[in-house]
DNA sequence: TTAAATTTACTATACTAAATGGTATTTATT
DNA sequence: AATAAATACCATTTAGTATAGTAAATTTAA
């Protein structure tokens, strides 16, 4: 997933010939997840990825060798891995959780990259995959963790499954963005509480 | 979204010329409609749609315009009418609707659509609206009605919004999906009864 | 110490082969 | 006569490569 490094005889001294460009790749990286979040996978373009990182193609090409490669590498160096700190209260730590995906996919271009990414399901699959281990797989885990040490507190009705509630939490905001509904401020409170209390009137 | 119609100088009489095939416009939706789940809307190319309806492309032309009015046409052709039948008991009717999109998206290339929609959201918005008014929307709609007569019914909580919980019972399904895990057969069942009671082990 | 040789990175440009959306022209059918 | 459909075509875009020359580093030799 990283830049192809060139051979080196000898780990101490630097390699002989012109070192490479010290801040290019986090260029090419930054524009090619860019334009794949705002165009998609297919009409991300590598003249267009070269033009916005400043660079030219064969400068691309040297680093990874071809398009898919580098826009897997682009999703691996996107990897978000600062998540909210946990306090110990469920409430308020799921409610954390969720405002920092809310506020990730409320960006622009958010939730064009999940499209592409399920979109290329078929044709390039390693990009489904990819986009999975990188920013699918981190969150859910953050949750489920979250969950585990509530349940753990006797905090779950017993025999809930800690996995469906996961994929309950998260995939409101799909659903709400898939009807083209805003993503309004108060939502991830309004969607723990739900949940939380469930939408029945008795027990 | 209908394919354009020639014009007639006279209702009752045929009007003069050849006749079109009256198998093609059908054959012609199908075909983009496949094509763009399994290959997403930019691979979708209008020669294969051409070659997989088994007519040529100026055929496809004088129906529509353009690659993206038969893409939205293929989506309005799909649109699903028929929905489960309502009992009123809400926790089946839940279920059945449910068990009914769980079906949809199970289906090779269910959710592709959902990609290609989301990842056309900036190049193609038209796209993405189709997609919603034919395809989302209407599922939307059916689970609001049971909801909203639930609701009605004292069934509800008072305070839960229903349009929350048609994101939760919707989303659920997206993020199973996104996170690449499998929709077994009992999962409408027990989502709805998640959903329903809640997460929570106290009120 | 210094200069040349070597090695690698980068730019610029052009190119290929294939695919694509769309069309002008011709042929077939009623 | 009038419309549908088929053939052939165009202009553009794209991933990837090839080539020629320049820039920056190290190695080697005088």
């Amino acid at each position: 997933m990283n830049p192809v490094e060139p051979e080196r005889s000898n780990v101490v001294s630097r390699a002989p010939g012109r070192p490479r460009e010290p801040e290019t790749d986090q260029h090419i990286l930054d524009a090619a997840f860019r334009l794949m979040a705002q165009h998609g996978y297919v009409r991300m373009s590598m003249d267009a990825v070269a033009a916005e990182a400043g660079v030219t193609k064969p400068t691309i090409y040297r680093r990874w060798p071809s398009k898919i490669e580098l826009a897997m590498a682009a999703l691996s160096a996107y990897c978000d891995a600062s998540r909210p700190p946990v306090t110990g209260d469920t409430r308020s730590d799921l409610i954390a959780e969720m405002e920092h995906f809310r506020r990730a996919i409320s960006r622009p271009y958010g939730m064009s990259l999940y499209g592409t990414a399920l979109a290329e399901e078929h044709e390039t699959p390693e990009l489904l995959v990819a986009f999975r281990e990188y920013l699918v797989v981190p969150r859910r885990r953050a949750l489920r963790t979250l969950l585990n040490a509530a349940q753990a507190r006797g905090e779950l009705r017993p025999g809930v499954d800690v996995a469906l509630v996961v994929n309950l939490l998260i995939g409101a905001f799909y659903a709400q963005y898939v009807a083209g509904d805003p993503l309004a401020d108060d939502w991830s409170e309004k969607l723990v509480d739900t949940l939380w209390e469930g939408a029945a009137s008795t027990r």
